[in-house]
RNA sequence: GGCGACGUACCCAAGUGGUAAGGGAGAGGUCUGCAAAACCUUUAUGCGGCGGUUCGAAUCCGCCCGUCGCCUCCA
């Protein structure tokens, strides 16, 4: 029997309870990035979540297909009828493909979200990949009435969709009474939008189609490769909440119109993120790439910082705050520590269904933080369980009784699984298994320098053994046992 | 102008009817040659303001103030 999940459906503005379209099976669609340029801290924000979220489906037991495409064509700088694609006007400014320009942004991208610790979608389709499938159900829309040619552009008309605005609150006669005049005048109705788009003189990516020579409209490609990969109906789809309107509102006008059935079972949209309480925005030069943030702070730190607080919350991004998030990691981090050198070489299996109350009530705590990941995926609640039981380790450390090696084991590998393994807060392999290297050595050197200094209590020699291992980077603790450890930061 | 969120301590941030999680910072203490780490104590009779409903509200309702987002490309 699998935990019970409730999610905030924006379809419904309620918490539901979570049934999936197939047993024991989700399928995801995260609308993906559009890579014309560095990714910034808001998609890091919106992908770390979605990555949280998938994770903790997979810990419950779920298989997940999770699909977040690529966009590498189609958006336009200004508004849906004008301005260069943000792609091309890159691409022209500096002389080269337009394809270039794609994949040296979406290396960038998953450089970025690699560091974040974010896992790789299943799937990543391009846009552009899927031109014929996009063409495919432009034709279906016009065949079924939904859509209308015009002068090489087709649209969809939103007047035969009466659900249209049922997602993003919106009505149609509000959207047109309050819309800029439509300076074309090929639409039937203002409130239409772009399935297909005629390539004018100049344009560099251009495909054939029954229309003419041009290009997808923005909305179109989420719906063809959603529906291609995860079916006509699917679980959940996510993206930022910017994209509520109008994005995800046109594809289920798009793709329910097309198949006649329901597009997507629930909705959730991460809120944005604002820097020092304003939003981003180049013209303001407050724009905070994730390049910039991990210049100032480890990646996990910045990951940290985001699941601290909830997907749905908007998230104001400061230095000062991420610097509180990581100070507050590195207690975890100094915990695991601890535990890895009570655990020895032993390693513990961690059966959920039983777990220990005594000396530390591991069940307790788990299911703290289940219910809070549960519960609309309430990292922030996550974290607080698992820092509770934080206090309670350290207590029961430092009270000399210490627990067994098989229960650091345990608890390790307890808090690996919560921590590490769902929500991605714990460094990988690489920083965890100091070993046995040459470094170590050194290090453990001078800690035998220092030891004989402070015996023949020359303590500015073992002082400044120690401040100078420092300034390196190595942390010294001195144990009330009288051994010291050490630790390397950054 | 229309639509929608939000406003919790010095900072970040959970909590949606039962008497304020967690992290950072600050203060005092224990331990220590000194540090570091850790632990203990402490920091909101109050959750933007004013009313209302209720035995009881941060949580529900109304009004006001403030901030943010969407309505145009945006995670």
């Amino acid at each position: 029997m699998k935990t019970e999940i409730y999610l905030f459906n924006s379809l419904t503005r309620q918490k539901e309870k979570f049934f999936p379209v197939a047993e024991g099976r989700v399928g995801i669609y995260v609308c993906g990035p559009t890579v014309y340029n560095h990714s910034h801290i808001g998609h890091g924000k919106s992908y770390v979540s979605f990555d949280a979220i998938v994770r903790f489906f997979r810990f419950v037991g779920y298989k997940v297909l999770y699909v977040q495409n690529i966009t590498d064509v189609g958006h336009l700088t200004d508004n849906a009828d004008q301005g260069d694609d943000k792609i091309e006007k890159e691409a022209k400014r500096d002389k080269i493909n337009p394809m270039e320009i794609v994949e040296t942004f979406m290396r960038s991208y998953f450089e970025d979200m690699d560091r974040l610790g974010v896992i790789r979608p299943d799937i990543s389709p391009r846009a552009t990949g899927h031109i014929v499938e996009q063409i495919e159900l432009t034709k279906k829309l016009i065949k079924r009435g939904y859509a209308y040619e015009a002068g090489g552009n087709v649209y969809f008309n939103v007047s035969k969709f009466p659900e249209y605005g049922r997602l993003s609150g919106k009505r149609v006669e509000d959207l047109v009474a309050g819309a800029r005049i439509d300076v074309r005048s090929d639409k039937k109705n203002p409130a239409d939008f772009a399935l297909w788009k005629k390539a004018e003189a100049g344009h560099i990516m251009r495909w054939p189609s029954p229309w003419g020579d041009g290009f997808p409209g923005w909305h179109l490609e989420c719906s063809t490769m959603s529906m291609k990969y995860l079916g006509e109906s699917f679980d959940i789809h996510g993206g930022g909440l910017d994209n509520q309107f109008p994005h995800h509102e046109c594809e289920i006008a798009q793709s329910e119109a097309a198949t006649g059935r329901p597009f997507v079972k629930y909705w959730l949209h991460n809120n944005m993120v604002t820097v020092n309480g304003t939003k981003m925005s180049k013209s303001l030069g407050n724009f905070v790439t994730l390049k910039d943030a991990f210049k100032k702070f480890d990646p996990i730190t910045v990951r940290f910082f985001v699941l601290q607080s909830h997907y749905r919350s908007p998230l104001d991004y400061s230095d000062d705050a991420v610097e509180g998030a990581g100070k507050g990691l590195d207690r975890l981090k100094n915990v695991m520590r601890e535990l890895l050198d009570l655990a020895g070489d032993k390693r513990g299996e961690v059966d959920f269904a039983s777990l220990p109350e005594e000396p530390i009530n591991l069940r307790r705590y788990y299911n703290e933080w289940l219910a809070a990941m549960a519960d609309d995926f309430n990292t922030p609640g996550a974290i607080a369980a698992i820092f509770e039981m934080l206090k309670d380790i350290n207590t029961s450390i430092g009270s000399g009784n210490a627990m067994t090696s098989e229960f650091a084991a345990l608890t390790y590998s307890f808090i690996d699984v919560l921590a590490g393994d769902v929500l991605g807060i714990l460094p990988t392999d690489d920083n965890r298994s100091a070993g046995k290297s040459i470094e170590s050595d050194l290090v453990n050197l001078f800690i035998g320098l220092r030891s004989d200094a402070r015996k023949g209590r020359d303590f500015k020699l073992a002082d400044s053994i120690r401040s100078e291992l420092q300034s390196m980077g190595v942390i010294l603790e001195d144990k009330k046992d009288g051994t010291t450890t050490f630790k390397i930061v950054r």
